[in-house]
DNA sequence: CAAATATACATTGACAGGCGAGGTATTGTT
DNA sequence: AACAATACCTCGCCTGTCAATGTATATTTG
């Protein structure tokens, strides 16, 4: 995990609500599947993790739910609101906005900006 | 001015020693600069510039004098050393790394990756 | 059967960066 | 005299991250 968590800071939630689009999840899941996508290289600290579901649910973004598992450990689920689909797409366009702020803020100067 | 810090937050050290890349400069003029470079859609605000100086100079990243302005407010300038230097393409490496990430992390499944 | 490992959730307290609010000083404009 | 622009600086709060710690269940290993 060598990337600086001050780079990803703020991307929690965007992260989180990327994973519920398409179906409902839970916090070990989730942050599972952020370790595959990323070959290992990125993982979500478990308290970053609750502390931003409890954000997310607070602001209406996310309800959860407990699963109803015969076996093994209880599973909180979370499900994405559709006031959460919004804030996801206004964090995806800010995301991309602020990609681009930032290319232009590090560049060098005199660079070719020919992407 | 609407972007959200958090997603600046990290980024500005990397912002300041870019713009002190080709020139020595002092804090009010990079801030300018960095207006000018988002057409004003970002700026620092001085606590924030201020302090990083400071966490840049305290590293060895940059040096600072006293310019010797016969007239009008004072400047301190500020010049990059070959220590910051390293360090700015470290972090610029390290951009390029987390753009990719969050971008992996963010994209709706399923979604073509052509870029 | 005991110990270790994986799954799964949750809280506490500390830390670091950003920033609002306030301050100082000089120069030019109205 | 009042105001705005230039230019610097600091204090204290806020927020997101995270190490450490705790709970509980299930499976694997010796």
């Amino acid at each position: 995990m060598s990337i600086a968590s001050d780079l990803i800071r703020g991307h929690t939630e965007t992260i989180i609500l990327a994973n519920l689009l398409h179906r409902d999840s839970y916090g070990y899941q989730i942050n599972k599947a952020i370790q595959q996508k990323t070959s290992g290289q990125y993982e979500l600290k478990e308290a970053t993790l609750y502390t931003a579901f409890r954000r997310l649910e607070e602001g209406g973004c996310i309800t959860s739910y407990w699963g109803d598992e015969s076996s093994g450990a209880r599973r909180r689920y979370y499900a994405i609101t559709i006031h959460g689909r919004l804030a996801f797409a206004k964090m995806r366009a800010e995301w991309d906005t602020a990609k681009e702020l930032i290319d232009t803020l590090i560049a060098e100067e005199g660079e070719s900006s020919a992407d």
